[in-house]
DNA sequence: CGTCTGCCTTTTGTAGACAGTAGTCCACCG
DNA sequence: CGGTGGACTACTGTCTACAAAAGGCAGACG
């Protein structure tokens, strides 16, 4: 039928040799989204080799992934430091976040591959089983995950590539502020909000899939940034404010109804 | 007035250290757009670290951030390829430009800040000036820079990040099929189109601008791809076949004016 | 007492070398 | 003559070691 199979979830290799580039790459990347590195830490290398028991040259390819990802930045001779998140760096994921998520749906949505289909199913699955455990922690990275294959839906690679690497800062950004531990309720909120959004996508409603997953975000986090915080940007300000209008808009309805 | 100074050009640094890996980042990135490396070609590092003078430590970390840019694929244990273009990676890196564009138009079109409009403005001079030399592959780089600016004008760091990526693999494309010069003509025939871009921004009509992106991508480039070629997706054959209906469109309404 | 300058420590950037693995070619056997 | 096994080659992955630069600290001078 295609000629490539499927280019998005081809990427996997089916025997994984362990490469120790990137498992130093996981394992940092996990260091970052648990909060154990919060932003604007320093990462320093001698520091992780011994702590990871990898060389460096390994772990500095680790950093320049880690990097390109955008949840470290490094300066040339001055070293690294996990990158500071300022309101305006919060806008800018969250925003664009939502706009590919449209791109995405309008591409994809009256699904046209069983694999992919078969994908998301299996990642609202995993989910709903995250979201009985007790604490649930894991149902963070199964909402992701979730919204990652709704994302795969539109079988375009760069497109979820880009999502992906959106959706590691954001996760970052959620670990920053875990302590008050708001993004979690906010995940297991959410996690209700997934099973309308899978129905969707059955029924192959592209309006009501663009219109739900436009206000599905992690709003009780956004709602959390100060709007006095240093780092913003006229265009974070901004939109900062439309997204306090149209909280405080649904708090009104849902209070009518 | 604004905490931060401008997210999206404060990236460059004042005094720039050379670095080893940046510059044989650079000049590899360079070897792949030029056309010396090609789709497909195998990147050897012993090979390159003699030709470039440079250790392979510092090769390899380019090597990565070339592999994050989607410019080469390394696969763990049998090394690194320039990246092979099929039809629906060009469907893919066409439609995501596309969309990028719209995305920047709607939020930076009525432009806010004076430095980023001089920033478009000095891309602007610089691409009428490239487009006056004799042969002119400056232009090609010059066109690229025109639109990474106007996508700047959004002030948004990461989508400009992502159109910077996308744009050199699209220039890969190109480099790919220059041996037919086609690729050239049509630099030349668009750049005649950037003066009407250049005024809609000062205009600040966004819808305009909207307009004219969506038919300004390459498309006597794409028109190039054949659609038997192998490697096409059910996503990209539909959407191949679309941007033919409306070149023929064009060509139909310009035939009759 | 404050400030500037020099040294020292820490950390990064780079180089070279070694080990392990995948691909390939040839020889041998059926 | 075809297929299979083994050895060889070349490449990648990783580690240790060295050099250079930036930041911190102490001491001396104004």
């Amino acid at each position: 039928m295609t000629a490539v199979p499927d280019p998005v979830s081809s990427a996997r290799r089916i025997a994984a040799p362990p490469s120790m580039s990137a498992l130093a790459a996981e394992a940092l990347r996990e260091m970052v989204l648990s909060g154990d590195l919060k932003p604007g830490d320093r990462v320093v290398e001698n520091r992780l080799t011994e702590a990871l028991g990898v060389s460096r040259p390994p772990l500095r390819e680790a950093m320049r992934v880690l990097e390109q990802e955008g949840l470290i930045v490094q300066t040339p001779r001055k070293g690294a430091v996990v990158a500071p998140v300022t309101p305006h760096d919060i806008y800018e994921i969250v925003s664009l976040r939502e706009e590919i998520e449209q791109i995405a749906v309008r591409l994809g949505v009256p699904v046209r591959s069983q694999e992919r289909l078969d994908r998301l199913r299996r990642a609202f699955a995993d989910l709903e089983a995250a979201a009985e455990e007790e604490g649930a922690p894991r149902v963070v990275a199964s909402s992701f995950a979730f919204h990652l294959a709704i994302v795969g839906l539109a079988g375009h690679r760069r497109l979820e590539d880009v999502y992906r690497s959106l959706s590691l800062q954001m996760r970052m950004c959620m670990a920053m502020n875990r302590r008050a531990r708001a993004a979690i309720e906010t995940a297991r909120q959410d996690a209700a909000r997934h099973r309308p959004l899978m129905e969707l996508v059955e029924a192959g409603d592209v309006d009501g899939m663009a219109h739900t997953l436009a206000h599905h975000g992690q709003r009780t986090f956004l709602l959390s940034i100060e709007d006095d915080a240093p780092g913003h940007s006229p265009e974070s300000r901004a939109w900062f404010a439309r997204i306090h209008r149209e909280e405080e808009e649904a708090m009104r309805r849902d209070g009518h109804a």
